[in-house]
DNA sequence: TTTCCAACTTGTCAACGTCAAGATGGAGGA
DNA sequence: TCCTCCATCTTGACGTTGACAAGTTGGAAA
């Protein structure tokens, strides 16, 4: 019963055993941090394993396959995405908070680019698992909450939020947007590492849109 | 000097013979196909050289490494996207031209799925590619070609177009618009392929987003 | 203390992208 | 007409990946 034969094994500072303490959390840490080193196309499984100390295969018991990992992460990034629009949010004076949830959701994107990119992208992740739809519909719930709230509007019970054209058009130019600043393609700066230049940016496009609507009288 | 000894090849009707005659066309068309059938991420360089009937290391000789050839795909989808654009525009009364060029862009994209996640995925394509730039870049221009109409404004040369709020606004409502709509998450339908019902939901949308600026005067 | 089983490892497989080296055959010159 | 050249395509190989199967470990419950 000597030392342990071959691997010096990392497990960083806790170095439990053969059992790793943690794992699953390790694998989640190690994934968000090979999307932003190296972005969803450059996400593999065993990098994620080998940062984490363990074999190729320890991931599987945990997620089942690749997809099930990114499907993790992705989830935690839409409550994160929900996080943020709500703190910008309450940041904006009455007749704002919907155009401080939007900057909100740009600010997550541009923070989080890759995996941003990863929460959009049908077919990397599970699109039917449960946690992932339920912490996806929260993120646009603000939305609706917020617009709601800003027009002093109540939608009758049901699936009719979803199909309200005024509601579709805050979203869709919010997420349009954030895809493209991610990208680089959206205004003054050319990369999505100048934050600052673009969230002003984003704040001269989001308020001339909503200068039309009906209200944004402070209630 | 008998048969070729293995391989009875397809090379479709024309069998012409060692030398394919349009090697770079058939694998174009082959990914365009891979694209539409297995998705983004099903896309693999062997499948298309498969369906062209050549050998696994045949792609390289014409486009280098797969994002080469997928880099040639994207540009195509850019050049189809633009032609897209103008022909809804040219449909649409003087008044919403600009609602026409975004319909047809929304048009583009819930035809070719595949091939318009790719468009604006970095890291697939070779960005730096001079014909996939230009071809981008007209994509992009129609808008501001067809604002300036609307709004008969002039904007002074240089890039200042591109900075202005209320040009990109129109572009990320529509390009937000027809990415959440490709992954089935926009409003009515929540499959991309009921396609009209989407067009339809997308001019209310669009619509509503004219009523407030300058101009809808038709001139 | 013993037993059990979730957690993890090792080994293997087919498929992929890329590279190197060889084979083919059409085009242009003798 | 024949020959030579070289762009085009093939064959084979390497390292990496995701997934699967079977074996090992060790903490917790009995």
């Amino acid at each position: 019963m000597e030392q342990r034969r071959k691997k010096p094994a990392r497990r960083s500072a806790r170095e439990k055993t053969y059992h790793h303490g943690d794992l699953a959390a390790a694998l989640v840490e190690a994934a968000e941090a090979v999307l932003t080193e190296r972005g969803v196309e450059g996400f593999t499984l065993r990098e994620c394993a080998r940062r984490a100390g363990v074999s190729h295969a320890a991931p599987a018991h945990h997620f089942g396959d690749a997809r099930g990992l990114l499907t993790e992460v992705a989830a935690l990034g839409f409550e994160r995405l929900t996080a943020s629009e709500r703190e910008a949010r309450d940041e904006e004076p009455a007749g704002k908070r919907l155009i401080g949830t939007g900057l909100g959701y740009v600010r997550f994107a541009l923070s989080h680019p890759a995996q941003f990119q990863l929460m959009f992208q049908k077919g990397l992740v599970d699109h039917a698992n449960e946690r992932l739809a339920t912490a996806s519909r929260a993120a646009f719930d603000v939305f609706i909450e917020t617009y709601m709230q800003a027009n002093d509007v109540a939608f009758p019970e049901g699936m009719f939020k979803d199909t309200d054209p005024s509601v579709m058009r805050e979203w869709a130019l919010v997420h349009g947007f954030a895809t493209l600043a991610v990208q680089g393609q959206m205004g003054p700066a050319a990369s999505p590492s100048e934050i600052q230049n673009l969230m002003n940016f984003a704040r001269a496009v989001f308020d001339g849109a909503q200068s039309h609507g009906s209200s944004q009288n402070p209630r």
